[in-house]
RNA sequence: GUCCCCAUCGUCUAGCCCGGUCAGGACACCACCCUUUCACGGUGAGAACCGGGGUUCGAAUCCCCGUGGGGACGCCA
């Protein structure tokens, strides 16, 4: 069966490497699906020869997880310190398994990317995921991720603006390898990585324009010049006469759009009459000094792209690859994600609790997917299946509710103390008065663990476990209404208050048989003294089980509940 | 207005390269089950190939044209 499956697969990967040729020619007047498919079955190919797997192999393989059995395939991992990277697989009677040394690439990449952020003093969800597919790239290849601080704008800057940008790459876990020294991360051989202390490298670079008639000054400003014949031509958009260069269209080598042709046919300003450098001029310098090979940014800059080439054609250095990723339109509405929207800054998120693996997760599964049916996966994962043609070139609209899915199945998995950990964390910095910090930590731990399978967020844990650190707590009126219109609710916490002296409260099992028992002696369900019991002791009818609540709260405490509930009942 | 990018359920998407599938999954919504409330979980339902041409025995898939969405057009980045 395997060896046959292999056998077809591997027919058909040599017939395609031989029309790939074939297909590349096409690419011009290929449609972006045909273009992405194509590129998706590149990095199928590349991948295994990476991995060291030969056709069959990775055919065979891809064919049992195609037919759901990869419970029964399973890929080791690249293992960065030295470790063996093998594979096996079995179907029916033939088994097979594949052991070789990884391939060097990951280790010997000279991929360099960057993440090039301006201080605004917002960090939203559409720059966290540029940042986060950069370091995804840099970590899958083995490359090396810089951060690079694009504050050449006097305006808009300020040392608390970059604590911004600090602060969320750092709680994202997306450290750099080289750029402004902050923590661990930071240093490098390209500094300085704030264009602001760039100043000489800027001038340099521009008298090698100047030296070569490539810029000019007018009106105070130097612009770039273009090569082509020039004439004046009224612009209905802008009301104006501009000039306009007859100007061959600048080819865009795009890892993800295909070959793009834009033509750029204005000269355009690349100092200020300020004296300062404006962004096209010292991103692609910048690039070119920090030698960087993939430019990963959002597609709103694609047009920006044809400048861009210019410039990096005018110094005569090489192009690097391009990748523009696909924007994150907002939740409602037209156009794209901007810091106004709701739920568009990182540090909401933060603030509120969300689990940066969480985010992450879901930040990578917009515009990007592992080419199956995985969507939580452990980062480690996440590296090592993330490329560049796995890339949509469609335009997302953001989820909160799927994030906030996302973010519950990771609190969900979360190991107790780090649970306990992350919700005292959220308790302090949100609640620094609370009674549920005040109390003794076991109890804390208790009631957390508690919480911990009932929630969707950390921010509903004070709502959720309020009264169970404090005595005062409110009794919602309706619940109330409606629980005692049913059967004879004061009877059975009488029944209730009388036979828990009896009960062992060492666990919720035992707590448990004490309640079925009673309700077997009279006749009744366990929902008959849950109810009442449960509006007794919070005050509310949704919560963690009751057995629960009376082992954390103790036998005395649910009394006294108990009993200062019955006096209101008439 | 000009230029560029894009198009599968309400949303995120698989399938597209290599044409033949009940067009698959997840979120959301609804129903049922589980149950001790609320969640979680399980089962099920509803829900999509933007339109029109072309190629073909056959098109979500290949080609063209529309339409729609997005972006860019600053001495912002």
């Amino acid at each position: 069966m395997v060896e046959r499956a292999g056998f077809e697969q591997l027919e058909q990967r040599e017939r395609r490497g031989r029309f790939v040729t074939v297909n590349a020619a096409r690419e011009v007047n290929a449609g972006p699906r045909t273009r992405r498919a194509l590129r998706q079955g590149e990095q199928r190919a590349a991948r295994d020869r990476a991995e060291g797997l030969d056709a069959e192999a990775g055919g065979a393989a891809r064919g049992l997880e195609a037919r759901g059995q990869r419970g029964r395939v399973d890929h080791g991992g690249f293992d960065r310190l030295g470790g063996i990277h093998g594979m096996c697989f079995r179907s029916g009677r033939v088994a097979l398994s594949i052991l070789f040394l990884p391939s060097l690439s990951p280790f010997m990449s000279n991929v360099r990317v960057r993440f090039a952020p301006s201080p605004t003093g917002f960090f939203h969800i559409g720059s966290a995921r540029t940042a986060l597919f950069n370091w995804l790239y840099a970590r899958h290849t083995g490359g090396t991720f810089v951060l690079r601080i694009e504050d050449t704008d006097k305006e808009r800057n300020s040392e608390q603006f970059l604590n911004v940008i600090y602060d969320s790459l750092t709680w994202l876990g997306l450290n750099w390898d080289e750029g402004p020294q902050v923590g661990a991360c930071g240093g490098g051989a390209h500094g300085p990585y704030r264009q602001s202390e760039r100043a000489d490298i800027y001038q340099a670079y521009l008298k090698k324009l100047l030296d070569a008639g490539r810029a000019y000054e007018k009106d105070g400003a130097i612009w770039f010049k273009l090569l082509g014949e020039r004439h004046e031509v009224y612009d209905e958009h802008r009301k104006k006469t501009v000039t306009k260069v007859k100007n061959a269209p600048a080819l865009i080598d795009d890892r993800i759009r295909g070959r793009v042709e834009r033509v750029e046919d204005e000269d355009f300003v690349i100092f200020r009459s300020d004296g300062n450098p404006v962004f096209h001029f010292v991103n692609v310098v910048d690039d070119i000094a920090m030698a960087i090979t993939h430019v990963i940014r959002g597609e709103d800059h694609l047009s920006n792209t044809s400048k861009h080439v210019e410039l990096f054609q005018a110094f005569g250095a090489p192009v690097p690859q391009f990748a523009h990723i696909p924007l994150i339109l907002k939740q409602n509405g037209p156009g794209k994600m901007s810091k106004r929207d709701q739920g568009a800054l990182i540090e909401e998120y933060q603030r509120r609790g969300y689990l940066p693996e969480a985010l992450v997760n879901f930040l990578s599964l917009l515009g990007w997917n592992p080419g199956d049916d995985r969507e939580k996966m452990p980062l480690e994962e996440i590296i090592r299946l993330f490329d560049l043609p796995g890339v949509n070139q469609s335009n997302a609209r953001f989820d909160d509710k799927k994030l906030a899915h996302v973010n519950m199945a990771y609190l969900l998995a979360q190991p107790a103390d780090r649970f306990v950990a992350l919700a005292r964390d959220y308790f302090q910095r949100t609640q620094p008065g609370s009674p549920a910090l005040a109390a003794a930590p076991e109890c804390f731990r208790e009631v957390m663990l508690l919480a911990q399978p009932k929630i969707k967020g950390l921010e509903e844990l004070p709502a959720y476990t309020g009264y169970l650190f404090a005595e005062d707590y409110p009794v919602d009126a309706k619940v109330r209404e409606k629980v005692l219109a049913k059967g004879d609710p004061k009877a059975r916490l009488g029944e209730l208050a009388a036979a828990l002296p009896g009960f062992d409260f060492s666990s919720d099992t035992t707590i448990e048989e004490g309640i079925k028992a009673l309700a077997a002696k009279n006749a009744l369900g366990f929902g008959d003294y849950q109810s009442v019991a449960r509006l007794a002791v919070s005050g509310i009818n949704v919560g963690p089980s009751i057995t629960g609540l009376f082992r954390v709260l103790g036998r005395e405490r649910v009394l006294a509940r108990f009993g200062r509930f019955l006096t209101t009942i008439t």
